[in-house]
Order: structure tokens, then sequence, then C-alpha cells
DNA sequence: CTTTCAATTATGTATATACATATCTAAGCG
DNA sequence: CGCTTAGATATGTATATACATAATTGAAAG
């Protein structure tokens, strides 16, 4: 596994009280080579040292290791011991953008419509969606964002009612969800997949595409206090849309 | 966080003997997964089913499955056992600017491929990309990744030689040039933009798609004080890539 | 008929142990 | 002095075992 650096992050649906000790020993780690406090090349506690220093078994500090080397913190030399190696990059932060914004700023009139909304119990999909940790009721919304005459995205939407109630009361005919959301409940965390697809039938309908067109697809689930709130993905035809982030090494 | 896909990592000359076993469980059920026998949904064999399948220990499964789920190839559900989700990279290019890296954490042998190098001076077109401010000198690359057998990726850069004038004595056939300028070159501003595009006749030859299939296009500039130092546009086939992204509201 | 609770099941983490492997160090020999 | 070899050391993988935890099933109680 190996995994990337991304894969480090604590996702905001692993809390902080269930963490393991392997877990612990990896982020204890982790914190120390990105805020620098052990530079590139600096050779980290053996495995039957940092054995002592947590009182457990070199399984678990193995584990932590061997992860840390998949993702690439960290270089493993038998014999020698586990040097950090070249500092890793900064995550880029990505702007929750406004439509509304986004299309004015274009200088064209923007015009959102619901086109569904379906309130029912989470199923399989929507655990893939939301996260596995959601049961209960749930507010699936379809809506289209156009600027001027022309379609500009379509926005596909679940909202966890366990989290957020008064969204079963609201008709989201005059306001976007996404605008609602945010005065609503105050997210903690967010993840955004941004990804490129071939519009299918629906989709190239919605946006007056023909299907296979190429789309942006970019999704976002956000979190409140560790609990999932929204899942939300938005489908843009390609050349209409691009996400910019900008980041300097400062920042962190 | 995550993990372990380090292990999804086969290395090129790697026939049966030389791969430890856990990996061997990890390749062969990743391997069901990307050839679609194992569609989305599907339950894998629970652990106590490889454990007789494969004649090992329990932990030994283990270890190669909680990769697969750090990788996020999988889901595991107590009680329920464990499913294959849906396909979705787990690569940040916004956090990992090391394409190497990225294949290796899908699990695919990695290779390099440098198709052209031109050395030039700026012109009108170039100084779009690096900025206006560009005169002289610069090195245009075009480069190939490849993800085991397949085209990856392909790279179209281009690098300020009076920003970086050890880049004009540099082959480029064994490093990639990514990777070769974080060495040289310390950034101290980046700049992103991330968009989808129908492929064009010469990047569709080069990635092995037909002419307008649906793309990802990832373009990064970089400046080094102030300086424009390189631009680079990746082009990714959809559906083989997408940009993962985790913030929290503290970050910024 | 519904709710509650306990048993079952699969995964999650941890331990002690064992042997393999790569590599560095130092002793021994020509 | 240079080369070979044996030991020491740290990591790499695997095992058997144990208990914790989450989720589902089914039986008992209301």
């Amino acid at each position: 596994m190996p995994d990337s650096i991304a894969d480090l992050v604590e996702t905001p649906e692993s809390g902080d009280a269930a963490t393991s000790l392997y877990q612990r020993i990896l982020n204890d780690i982790r914190d120390r080579i990105v805020s620098g406090e052990w530079e590139p090349g600096y050779r980290i506690p053996f495995e039957h040292e940092l054995t002592e220093e947590y009182g457990c078994s070199r399984m678990t500090v193995n584990k932590a290791l061997s992860q840390l080397a998949k993702a690439g913190l960290i270089e493993r030399r038998r014999r020698s011991g586990s040097f950090v190696r070249r500092p890793q990059s900064q995550a880029a932060v990505l702007e929750i953008h406004d439509i509304r914004i986004e299309v004015e700023a274009l200088g064209l009139p923007y015009r959102y419509e619901l086109m569904s909304q379906i309130k029912r119990r989470a199923g399989a999909g929507d655990r893939d969606r939301l996260g596995s940790s959601v049961s209960g009721q749930l507010l699936a919304l379809k809506c289209r964002h156009h600027a001027g005459a022309r379609p500009f995205c379509v926005e596909d939407r679940l909202i966890n009612l366990a989290a957020v109630p008064e969204a079963a009361d609201e008709e989201f005919i005059e306001t976007a969800p996404g605008p609602w959301l945010i005065g609503q409940v105050p997210w903690s965390a967010a993840e955004h997949v941004i990804r490129a697809a071939a519009a299918d039938a629906e989709t190239a309908a919605d946006l007056g595409l023909s299907a296979g067109a190429p789309c942006l697809v970019i999704e976002r689930r956000t979190w409140s206090a560790e609990r999932p709130v929204t899942h939300v993905r938005f489908t843009y035809p390609a050349n209409a849309h691009a996400v910019v982030a900008r980041f300097t090494p400062s920042d962190s």
C-alpha cells in the first residue's frame, strides 16, 4: 500500500479518541517530520527504541514505520535504520466556491433550478458517497445552475438529515442547497475529488451536450464535527470550467 | 492515515518467487478488481477463506486486505466482510508532485520515457504559459509516464533556462524533469489549473485513446523567488486519475 | 408486533516469537 | 596491506494467539 501522503491525512470520520496505538506512533513521527523538527536525512529512532518509548511490541512499531515508508515520508535501510526523506509538498487549499458568484463573475445572469427532491432512507450507494457510517433518512437533490440561457452545471446532492434535520422542511426552490447549508451548518472538514468523465445520457441531456462529451466532475464531501453532512457532485461541460489552486510552502 | 499502498507495488522484474506472500495476495485481489472480474459492490472472500486458500495465517491475509482498504480499492465492514469500492484513484496530485510515487501508489510498475527535447528562444505562446516576463532561452520537453504496460500520462513542460541554467546540460533520459527540478530549485509558489478536455489527435495517440476521449488536464506553474521556473501540463485519461484534496478551515 | 438484548461473526489491533535478509564491522588469513 | 569471512544489527515477513469492536441475527420479553 502505499500510500500517498494524502492517505496519511487523518480523515474526518476517523476520530481522535479511537486512534490505535500504531496510528498514534505514526502520527507522532509524521508530525515531527512535517513540522521540520526531524529534517531530511535525520535518522529516526530504531524500532527497538520506539518499542521502549511506547511500551509496545516491535510489530506495532513496525506497522507504523512500514506505512510511513510506503507513504514516502521515510526511507528504511536494513542494518542502518530509518531516515527522513525530502520534505513533502503542501496540500493545496481549494476554495469552496459559490456557483452564483462564479457565474456572475463571468458577467452572465445566474439562474437556479430545482429538478428533483427525494427524501429516502440511506442505501448502499448512498453510503459510498456520504460515508459508511450513515444510516437513516437523507435528502437527495438534483439541481441545475444556468449561466444566461445555457446550463452551467448540474448538481447532484445528498444531505444527511441526521446531521441537518432542518433540511427536511426546506423547499430549495428559491435557494440552492449549497448556500443554504453554509448558513446552517459550520463545516469542519471537506474533501474534494476532481476528475474528468464522459457525459452519460442523462447528464448530456441536462447540459445540452452530446453523450460522451468530456466533463469536469467535482465531488465534495463535507463533515461537521466528525459527522458527514453532505455529498455533492457538480458536473460541468469541459471548457466551461477549471479549478485553480494557488499555494506557497509558507502556508503551513 | 493510511497507508500502505506501497506494498501494492509490483516491481517490474518481480516474478512470483521474490514477492512476499502478503504482496502476492494483495496483487491477486487487486488484479481481479482492476480487471473488472470483481465489480464494485462484490464481496471478496472473508479473511478465513483466504487463509485457507493461501494456506497462511490470518495476519498475513489481514495485512494484504488492510492495505487494499487504505489504498481505497476495497471497503471493510465488520461483521459483513470486505467489498470492492467503485473505482476511484486516491492519487493526490496537489500533494505529491512525483508521478512515480503516484503510479507506485496504485501498485503498478513505473516507467518514464523522454519523447522530445528542444532548446529554443521564448515565443509568444511560451509567454502565455510561463508568464509575460520570460525572454531568452528555454527548454521544451515532452515526456510520457507509464503505469505497467499502459501510458499513465503525458507531460509537456517548459523550463526557463534563465532561472535554471543547469537544465541545459541535463539529459532527462533517466530522470524525469519534475523530480530533477525539485532537487535543483526550491519553489516558492505554485499555481494549479485543473480542467477537463477532449483529447486532440496527438494526445490521443500518445495515450492510446481515441480522439475526443475525455481527459483530465493539470497545469502547474512554479516560481522561485518571483521568477517563473517551469510550466508543466499533465494530461491523464479520464477514469485513470482523479485529484483529491482534503482540508479544514483552520488550514487557511 | 415491536422492542431489547445477547450471541455470533468478521474485522481491528496488539503481543511474543521466529527466521530471513541486507548491510555494516571487525577479525582472520594470505 | 588487501581480501575474505564471520558476527552483529536492523529491518522484513510470517505465525499463533488473544482480546476488542462493530454490526447483524435471532430469540426473549414487553
